[in-house]
DNA sequence: ATGGTCGGCAACCGA
């Protein structure tokens, strides 16, 4: 089983790199963040095309998550406690064996603003909802833009970025607590290496050139998925001649 | 490079 991760920065952009990145890579499930399309407008008929169903939950121009998939996908749930009164930064849902939760992190802005500790509470609130919805001993799979570099590995100048948004004593322990639930983080496993991102700031001009990147994008698993994943990787997108979004695919293959 | 580039959506906000 693969499953993959990619955050669109606007799904109805990035719909030929999506389209042709699943014809290519044949994920069982791609999770999508930042779809930035309400439910209305999301392209159902392009990935239905393509023989791919579709799961989502969207608002107007901001967040969005999504989850895409060739395999009957059962027991969709959306948000915490459902769609209203939240903004759309969690699906789950059950495909196979496996229990799939698609997650769009809350960035938190800047350490000083009121959004970095709502964002550390949207990690406290995520834990609460592993413990009461899912088990450790069972398989379950977290995905998406997490929003935060767990290790100094996993950015590009851990000196000078300890302390920034992503990168954040603060973030790092809300992080743990979520992982201490029950989560291995699956990319890790397979390449303990450091120097590898998923994402590089359009802001920073020159991100790309001197790979000033972070991996804040991840695929954890319960020990019983973890134990059966077999490879993971990341996937840059510059395809098509389409404009690449900031954040690329990344992938994990389990022998489920 | 404490700047900058995107996307949504129609002025700026968010990342």
């Amino acid at each position: 089983m693969r499953i993959a991760t990619f955050n669109t920065n606007s799904v109805r952009v990035r719909l030929p790199i999506v389209l042709e990145w699943i014809e290519k890579f044949n994920p069982d499930a791609l999770c999508l963040q930042e779809t930035k399309a309400q439910d209305k407008d999301f392209p159902i008929d392009a990935f239905e095309a393509a023989g791919y169903g579709c799961v989502f939950c969207g608002q107007k121009s901001y967040a969005g998550v999504a989850v895409i998939s060739p395999k009957p996908v059962s027991d969709v749930t959306y948000g915490f406690e459902g769609k209203e009164g939240e903004e759309a930064r969690l699906i789950a849902c059950r495909i196979g064996s496996v229990d799939l939760v698609n997650t769009y992190v809350p960035q938190g802005r800047d350490p000083e603003a009121p959004q970095f500790k709502e964002k550390l509470a949207w990690l406290g609130r995520l834990r609460r909802y592993f413990e009461s919805r899912f088990n450790p001993g069972s398989r379950v799979v977290w995905v998406g833009d997490f929003n935060v570099a767990p290790e100094a590995i996993d950015v590009y100048d851990p000196k000078r970025l300890l302390g920034h948004v992503g990168y954040h004593p603060e973030e790092h322990k809300a992080l743990a607590n979520v992982k201490e639930w029950g989560f291995e983080d699956v990319f890790r496993m397979h390449h303990p290496e450091g120097g590898l991102y998923t994402f590089w700031d359009y802001r920073a001009r020159t991100a790309l050139e001197r790979n000033h990147g972070w991996r804040v994008d991840h695929i954890w698993a319960t020990a019983p998925a973890a134990q059966k994943s077999t490879d993971s990787f990341i996937d840059r997108a510059p395809r098509l001649g389409e404009r690449p979004s900031d954040h690329t695919f990344l992938v994990a293959d389990f022998d489920l």
